[in-house]
DNA sequence: GTGCTTCGTTGCGTCAGATCAATGATTCTG
DNA sequence: CAGAATCATTGATCTGACGCAACGAAGCAC
């Protein structure tokens, strides 16, 4: 069973990788003018691949730029005071990170590769003034932050009211949900952290989230090998997230006041 | 670069040009010219105040317009879909809400006025048209988003990895230095949102909130008095909700690699 | 390969905080 | 102002997850 060892994920992350950054998430989904596309791709920097541990920038480096994911996965984690770190999200690629230090000027968090990783630099100076020429761009750029903001929320949600297992289902169907996205499949994947990162972010013990991963496998939701995920059932598993489900019940939940 | 701290003469500007809707971050730290707080001035419209408990926009109403808080406090809260909701953050005089809708154009969360408020309402179309023509304008927007994406990192990191005494002192360390910014006393202030968002918010229940209320009163670090409290011992405060350093804004943490 | 280190899993006792329950204190409402 | 409803506090139990410990498995260095 440890013929998985190879990720597979890994070929297709490389295809993605190769056209060049505009699978950003700064350029994605609006209509950016190709030659503004252009514009932004003159200002990005590609940086040479990461290797596992290796850091994107440190708690307290001082804020230049932010930088998209292009292969690969990041971790980006805060400083307990008593020398703890909380894990704030795991990134994949196409997403951005380094938007928490925009406003201090020095970034407030650390990012560290999970894996072989290859980022972009963007530069934010210059991400600003193209942004300021190219009112597209600004608006995507908001956007972005927004839903950095509105996910971070959905965190809090998770950390402040699911119980273990709900908070294990959530990370799985997020991680699944966002690598569909980007073209990767839903079902089976590679999960690029630790235990200890998981049970980190997600506010839990390490033992416990071992645990949780044998009752997963017990109760037929997933099959784990180590490292290596595949998702059996995914309404249950969704379920479990405590996310309601998709299309059957078109409940609209007008909720009175309390 | 970037100073966070609240100058006294941006201060004074701003309640002469918008003295309606004083001190709220969008002109307040940047040097913002005058007729160009004028400009914004024109697009925003102040509401009749808000009664305890009226909503400033719902989940899942159409996204028009960020908020900003001129007086008073505001609850914003999501969802689970379990029915319960989860208190995402407590908004005092000046801060913005609503930046979590931008993305997706509906509000994922729920905002309630605490108290007789009375808000601004800026809507967004004008605010991103206004923004592209004036730069500044368009970076402090990008800075206030930033700062929420810090602050609720921040929230993660206490949720994930705090004691419940820890994240109590957090809470009213967060509230006293935040009214101190606005001018207010650092020291007694009014705690408008009830023991149960208390809980709700610091992901504790009402019950284990109430016993640290009266055991922070034992210890002599504060004294509370129903919705009102005075921080007796803001030092030993600040070190339980572990706060090391005292600087509220740029304190340089250089802290080692792992 | 061989040893060495880190990572993952499982068992078990413990405890911080949840839950249940009961009683004051406040605040709505008419 | 009385009565109802909600909110706050305190005590008594209970439990889910933590922490420790032990061991096997996997990765790394030489």
């Amino acid at each position: 069973m440890n013929d998985c060892s190879t990720k597979p994920l890994d070929l297709a992350m490389l295809r993605l990788a190769c056209q060049n950054c505009s699978l950003h998430e700064l350029c994605l989904p609006v209509g950016i003018h190709q030659e503004d596309v252009a514009r932004l791709d003159e200002i990005i920097r590609r940086k040479r691949p990461l290797a596992r541990g290796d850091h994107v920038y440190r708690l307290g480096d001082e804020f230049r730029a932010v930088y998209a994911i292009r292969a690969g996965s990041v971790k980006t984690y805060a400083m307990t005071e008593t020398g703890g770190e909380q894990i704030i999200g795991f990134y994949l690629p196409g997403e951005i990170i380094g938007l928490d230090a925009i406003h201090s000027g020095m970034h407030p968090s650390s990012a560290k590769s999970l894996e072989t990783t290859s980022i972009c630099e963007i530069p934010f100076s210059q991400l600003e003034e193209l942004a300021s020429a190219i009112p597209t761009l600004a608006r995507q750029l908001v956007r972005i932050m927004s839903r950095e903001i509105h996910s971070d929320d959905e965190l809090l949600t998770l950390l402040g009211k699911k119980s273990a297992e709900e908070r294990l289902a959530s990370l799985l169907m997020s991680l699944s949900s966002r690598l569909q996205q980007r073209g990767f499949s839903a079902r089976e994947f590679h999960l690029s952290m630790s235990r200890n990162d998981i049970g980190n972010y997600l506010g839990l013990a390490v033992e416990t989230v071992s645990r949780l991963f044998t009752r997963f496998q017990q109760i037929g939701l997933v099959t784990v090998n180590n490292k290596h995920i595949r998702i059996d059932n995914l309404d249950a598993l969704r379920e479990m997230a405590g996310i309601v489900g998709g299309g059957a019940c078109g409940e609209k939940i007008r909720t009175g006041s309390t």
